[in-house]
DNA sequence: TCAAAAGTGTTTGTGGTACACCCATGG
DNA sequence: CCATGGGTGTACCACAAACACTTTTGA
């Protein structure tokens, strides 16, 4: 029990939002609307309410900013040094959310604007911000390579070609084009829609994720 | 920030304390002296006091408990769920500690009882904390997969039998001797002592392991 | 017919797994 | 000399990595 004068720590939760755009990997950020650190950018998050769970929370900052519901979202980490909110003790417990890519974004009463940036060349951030993308990023790629986790960052369906952009934009590498559809062949989590794109050059088939596979792919690495 | 009205939920830290005792993967859990769940066993852990970094709350509890500094602590997972606690909201931030074997262990102020026991057959326990083991065993097979974290299991030197067992009794799968010792030497982790054990049988030679080899381990994994 | 993107196999090396016997010591 | 635990090598298989050309379409 907290003795006596003592008010506990504020929650909150922030949400690291990533999406695949324009061949690039992509974090939502909401420029702050009060201080501290009023005009900067930062993760959307906020308080914790009465009653609601760590993850309803982060579901509705989520919500709040990009209108989505029903994407991946996993507990990150959480942060709490005495000293990284300077109007007070403040642990936030950080969410890491995946979105497909095509995506309306409302700026939520708090923020002055919200945007996209690479997750390569990020603006100045808030509070502990940037470590906790840092943070974010890292485990993005883990579970890249253990997990199908990825194929939340893609539309219902793709071409082969736009699931290794995918990878390779996200672990920062280049793979062998042959080697990647062999894998991902062998995995046998994807199936054929029967349609095909229709752009400049040959037509690509269109596969979509397996549901039932997401269990599977658990169990043994994917990548490399 | 919060509503008027609203108190912030309280924050207090659980610390799963694995050791190797008997052969045998154990963990430490007070009996609780008060209510709720007086009487019955738990993890030990508290609240967070002002000023105090969740870490170092873990660390506090820690040495409350087995009088040990200098010890593997890693952050697991926060529990927030509204209803866990019945006393009100308390959201906990859980962490998973490895101290080497033999070590005296002092119950808390609010435990009347502190005491070892295996993960494997465990008594009832209070709040979620069954849920909070459970996770934290998952965490630490795929950390013995991955690092060299196992080595903080055990004493300063030990045998490759040792070692052995050490990594069998966690994963709970038996492993092939020759195969293991392969693998733990191509690994470059472990230097002789010199020294050699003397009990029934054939001597074996004692090993440390190389603190500079900590980084190095978390490239490549080390099992399977 | 050309530009653009899709699609396709083979070889080589590394690492995992399975498996059984001899060695050194104390009692 | 025997019981106890310590220590050692090889053969097979599966999977990862490297690598370049042909196919299909729209303009």
């Amino acid at each position: 029990m907290a003795t006596t004068r003592y008010r506990y720590p504020a929650i909150s939760v922030d949400v690291v939002i990533f999406a695949l755009r324009e061949d690039d990997l992509q974090v939502l950020l909401v420029q702050r609307r009060y201080p501290p650190f009023a005009g900067q950018w930062a993760i959307p998050g906020g308080f914790v309410e009465a009653g609601e769970s760590l993850e309803a929370a982060a579901r509705r900052e989520l919500k709040e900013e990009t209108g989505v519901r029903q994407v991946y979202l996993e507990q990150l980490y959480t942060f709490g040094d005495p000293k990284r909110d300077l109007r007070g003790r403040v642990v936030t417990v950080a969410y890491l959310a995946l979105v497909p890519a095509p995506l309306a974004i409302q700026a939520g009463d708090d923020a002055c604007d919200a945007r996209w940036w690479s997750v390569y060349q990020l603006p100045p951030l808030a509070f502990d911000h940037a470590k906790i993308i840092k943070y974010a990023l890292q485990r993005l790629r883990y579970k890249l390579e253990y997990t199908a986790a990825g194929f939340q960052l893609l539309p219902p369906s793709f071409t082969l070609t736009k699931i290794q952009l995918a990878y390779q934009v996200v672990l920062g590498v280049p793979l062998d084009k042959r080697n990647f559809r062999r894998r991902i062949a062998q995995a046998g989590i994807l199936e054929e829609t029967g349609a095909l794109t229709m752009s400049r050059g040959r037509p690509a088939k269109l596969y979509r994720f397996r549901e039932d596979a997401m269990a599977e792919v658990k169990a043994r690495r994917l990548f490399p």
